[in-house]
DNA sequence: TCACTGACCGTGG
DNA sequence: ACCACGGCCAGTG
């Protein structure tokens, strides 16, 4: 009853991207591997695309392929608002893609 | 009701 | 080195 309805790991994934600290950016396999075995990259990624009714809002700007590629810029407000919001903390972006992801990347532990 | 898609990643040939 | 496929959950047509 008071047992909310909504998959935990979907909420998981919220708390665990609600984690990543300014300035650096995680990718969805380390995510979901984190998660738990029941989540895969794609469950992360169509987490995220409801993550916008999520509350409060999860920070999905730092969430990014293995790539290093803002995949998900296209369903943001506005298809530049990633790369604006990672340039605003310090994360620097060229072509759609991170500079130094490896150096940004972030590894929960 | 059934089937497909989706902000992906890893492995095999 | 490149190409193709499978896996997992939920929502939509």
């Amino acid at each position: 009853m008071s047992e909310p309805k909504t998959p935990n790991w979907i909420e998981l994934v919220y708390e665990m991207v609600r984690k990543i600290p300014k300035g650096r950016v995680c990718t969805y396999g380390t995510i979901a591997d984190h998660i738990g075995v029941k989540a895969t990259s794609r469950m992360v990624g169509w987490a995220m695309n409801a993550s916008h009714r999520a509350k409060p809002r999860v920070p999905a700007h730092r969430v990014v392929n293995r790539n290093g590629l803002l995949t998900g810029k296209h369903h943001f407000e506005t298809p530049t608002l990633m790369q604006e919001l990672l340039e605003a903390e310090g994360v620097q972006v060229m072509d759609d893609k991170i500079v130094d992801f490896k150096k940004h990347l972030w590894q929960p532990g």
